[in-house]
DNA sequence: ATGGCGGAGTGACTCCGA
């Protein structure tokens, strides 16, 4: 089972990259961030010709999140992330798809920072982890599928030095995503990539594309019940050079399907299976 | 590297993203 995450920048005005990702990727499962469209306007017609079922959240000009679904819907679990009800920013949508639930997320940017921006990413961060715990506690195999405009590390960004304080760097916040990772959530990518240097998005200015001056904001956190399912991870690169591209790439993993993953489980608790 | 590029909402500009 193939699970993806694109910050598509625009459903409707990059609908032609949308659907030609999706039939060469031919993903089980996507969450798609920064529609820029309200509900109304969400190209439902075209994403069921190209074989998906869709649940969507949107918003007027900004934000919007959707999970699609290959051959199937997926089945909604939750709309919005709790913690604040005078939050209304369509940011967080929630589905189970095929034994897996996804959490897809569009965390705030939180430039500039210091300032309320900054504020209320920092706010968002941690009603997010609350969350999350309250997912993991639940044993289900979840991911976390997203843009968290976090860079986690040194190694996620082409200059460092000129991040430092850029709210996508800050201390705070990846002092915050750490924490995800310290309470047993996996960063599929660098799990099974641990040195290599990997982009998801590549600013539109300054031939950021052409220079490879790229960052790391995209991720999949696994929960403990689904990180041993992982089999492979990585970002379609090419995606970014294609004609009218969003600023980021999709990452994509790929996972045991459930009873291929019990059966795997299974056998490595098994006293006649020899030592790895 | 504080200008750029690009989408959306409106109708030459603004706001926003990262």
């Amino acid at each position: 089972m193939k699970i993806a995450s694109f910050n598509i920048n625009g459903v409707n005005g990059r609908l032609p990259v949308l659907l030609r990702w999706l039939a060469e990727a031919e993903p089980d499962a996507v969450c798609l961030q920064e529609l820029k469209s309200p509900d109304e306007k969400f190209p439902i017609d075209a994403i069921r010709e190209a074989g998906y079922g869709a649940i969507w959240h949107g918003q007027k000009s900004w934000n919007g999140v959707a999970i699609l679904a290959r051959g199937t819907d997926p089945l909604e679990t939750r709309r919005g992330l709790p913690g604040d009800d005078d939050d209304h920013q369509s940011r967080y949508l929630e589905a189970a798809v095929k034994g897996v639930l996804i959490g897809c997320l569009y965390l705030p940017n939180g430039n500039p920072a210091p300032g309320p921006k900054f504020d209320y990413k920092l706010r968002w961060l941690g009603r997010f982890a609350n969350h999350a715990a309250d997912l993991m506690a639940t044993g289900a195999p979840v991911v976390l599928a997203g843009d968290y405009n976090v860079i986690p590390t040194e190694l996620d960004v082409y200059k460092p030095e000129h991040w430092v304080d850029d709210a996508l760097f800050r201390p705070e916040v990846r002092e915050a995503f750490h924490r995800l990772l310290d309470a047993g959530w996996t960063d599929a990518i660098r799990s099974l990539h641990p040195e290599a240097s990997i982009y998801t998005f590549w600013d539109y200015l300054r031939n950021a594309w052409g220079r490879d001056a790229g960052l790391r904001l995209d991720h999949l956190l696994l929960s403990p019940t689904l990180a041993p399912r992982l089999l492979a991870a990585g970002v379609h690169r090419d995606v970014r050079g294609w004609e009218k591209a969003s600023d980021h790439a999709p990452v994509w993993i790929e996972i045991t399907d459930a009873e291929a993953g019990t059966k795997r489980r299974a056998a490595r608790s098994s006293k006649r299976r020899p030592k790895e």
